[in-house]
RNA sequence: GCGGAUAUGGUGAAGUGGUUAUCAUCUGAGGUUUCCAACCUUAUGUCGUGGGUUCGACUCCCGCUAUCCGCACCA
């Protein structure tokens, strides 16, 4: 941050080119939500794009996309419906707003657990003081869920449900289409870019934290047992900057840090090179670029090992990506919540043989016997030793003794042979806030400079993520030079790919200085000369070096 | 959600209980100009929003919305 103003000026400068602005304006604007204008929006989709070209180089990930709009039941077994409900009470004498659980956290084992009610009345029991004024006079408890409710259908026959807090639910419920076209092979990854979204309570900071934003997941799914291909060493010549839970900050290599065990899990490792890569690669500086670890107390819901990327900016540090070993947790929870299987099959080396040599009920007459029971009487049955003697009494789960005599049972005896077992693979999952990194591009590339004694801003973009990539000037708008320069115009933006754009106002300079606000790499002009050889110059935006080319070389 | 500050052309600012609200810059048109925000002419464009006080409100008061800074909350 240099000089005090500069986030002003850069913030009136989005605003001004067409970056970024806040929605909905002209009705007053919304908190937390904003416009990718027509320049920024263009910066946005080539970040999504490159950001899906990244991770495709694995070769065994595949691009989906899932609804916004999200059934309750979905989000209640993600565990989101709970995690993300906070209920809240008012101090009626001064205002104050606390969680409820909170202020009983000295009456209660788990206050958190309560459902609301339950809440509630354990409020109105213990009535503890009002940690702002002491006194104990508290307002009704009220959900405060920083989830986006909706209805899905009208009237009676609508369902509850919510805009998406993140897009990988709908990867991890459509699980089985993915192994399926996987062959049924792990590890392999699905991954989308989408919105997500917060209500959050105190939207703040611009573009850090929104209530609609751009998020881009992958959910890599692997079996936790297998030896995976993870090599560290293609980085061990970049360290990087790792703050590992109750360790001092230090330069590492990721496998050194994976070899300490710091990084639990080396395909977390491999994600945070390639997370590494990718945003230096879109131009955020790399030494404003650190990863912190988890607390094991600040681990969301899911987590087992979560690293995030955190970006150095006008904010101060800033979470822009997380990188999340979230265990069997979420296929779990769906299985729990549908009773479908989400579950992967490895093979043994060998097959495994158990040999069953001991009782079993004979359905026959254990039946009529024991009726309802039945059921549970096989399990107890079929969990005594061989050597067991009929008849015997046994406890029932359910507390119920029964005596099973030697007609109600048989010998069980079998060799059962199995090749492969069902498991429940684990998921480590890259999550980027896309609109947290492009702010940060943004602000790193942003430079105030003095140019003639006068300040003068360029935005060092990257090419592959600049708005645009050429513009391109004629000299004066006569003697044909306006034409031709639109004629190149016209070609460049009939590749594919490119976006070009033609500025004849102003003197040279004066349309030097607009293409570099907004990052421009290359500006094309188009003088006399170019007229009579088919030549034109191109120059640099970071060092504004002019070279004369064939208009056909380019 | 609480407390404080703020809200005037696209951007950045000045100003007033009274008739036509000021300046710079940007933008458009025309001219001039042989490569880094030059110049001349000219044009377009503003008091966040709703209510109140008043003969009259951009100005004073209140609510709302938004922005910034703390606190709280949160991934």
């Amino acid at each position: 941050m240099t000089g005090t103003g500069r986030l002003e000026r850069l913030n009136g400068m989005l605003r001004r080119r067409g970056f970024l602005l806040p929605a909905f304006e002209i009705h007053g604007g919304a908190k937390g939500l904003y416009d990718f204008g027509p320049v920024g929006g263009r910066m946005r989709s080539r970040m999504n794009q490159r950001w899906l070209d990244h991770w495709l180089r694995l070769g065994n990930v595949v691009e989906v996309s899932c609804p916004t709009v999200t059934p309750y039941a979905v989000l209640e077994a993600s565990g989101h419906v709970g995690e993300f409900s906070d209920f809240m009470t008012e101090c009626t004498t001064c205002g104050e707003a606390s969680r409820a659980d909170t202020l009983l956290e000295e009456h209660h084992p788990n206050p958190d657990s309560l459902k609301r009610d339950e809440l509630q009345s354990l409020l109105k029991v213990v009535n503890p003081p009002c940690h702002a004024c002491n006194d104990p006079k508290w307002s009704d408890i009220s959900a405060q869920n920083l989830m986006f409710n909706t209805t899905i259908g009208a009237g009676d026959s609508g369902r509850a449900g919510f805009l998406r807090p993140e897009t990988a639910q709908g990867m991890f419920t459509s699980f089985n289409a993915l192994h399926r076209h996987f062959r049924e092979r792990l590890p392999f990854g699905a991954m989308q870019v989408g919105k997500g979204y917060r209500n959050e309570i105190a939207p703040r900071q611009g573009m850090i934290r929104l209530r609609e934003f751009n998020m881009a997941e992958l959910e890599y799914f692997i079996d936790p047992e297998a030896k995976l291909n993870d090599d560290l060493s293609p980085w061990d010549d970049r360290p990087m900057q790792l703050l590992a839970e109750g360790k001092e900050p230090s330069m590492m290599k990721l496998s050194d840090a994976c070899k300490d065990g710091l990084i639990r899990h080396a395909t977390v490792g491999r994600f945070i090179g390639l997370t590494y890569d990718f945003l230096v690669d879109v131009g955020i500086d790399p030494s404003r670029l650190r990863f912190r670890q988890h607390e094991k107390n600040e681990m969301a819901h899911y987590a087992m090992d979560c690293w995030d990327a955190e970006i150095e900016g006008s904010y101060g540090w800033v979470e822009c990506v997380g990188i999340a070993h979230r265990g069997c947790y979420d296929l779990q929870s769906h299985e729990d919540a549908t009773g479908k299987t989400l579950r992967a099959r490895r093979e043994f080396d060998e097959p495994r043989t158990t040999v069953i040599d001991a009782w079993t009920i004979n359905g026959a007459t254990a039946g009529p016997a024991f009726k309802a029971l039945a059921g549970q009487v096989k399990t107890a049955v079929e969990s005594l030793p061989k050597a067991t003697n009929f008849p015997c009494q046994l406890t029932l789960p359910g507390g119920e003794v029964v005596e099973v005599s030697e007609e109600h049972v048989k010998p069980n005896q079998q060799t059962i042979k199995e090749t492969g077992e069902w498991y429940i693979p684990h998921v480590i999952e890259p999550a980027f806030g896309i609109d947290r990194i492009i702010w940060h591009v943004i602000d790193h590339a942003y430079h105030e400079i003095e140019k003639n004694d006068e300040a003068y801003t360029l935005m060092r973009l990257q090419p592959s993520i600049a708005p645009v990539d050429y513009a391109v000037f004629p000299l004066f708008e006569k003697d044909g030079m306006d034409e031709l320069a639109w004629k190149l115009h016209q070609q460049l933006c009939q590749t594919s790919g490119l976006v070009s754009m033609y500025d004849g106002s102003g003197s040279i300079g004066r349309r030097y200085a607009r293409a570099d606000e907004i990052g421009v790499p290359v500006c094309i002009t188009i003088d006399h000369q170019s007229l009579e050889d088919s030549t034109v110059t191109v120059r640099d935006r970071d060092t504004g070096e002019q070279q004369r080319v064939p208009i056909d070389s380019l």
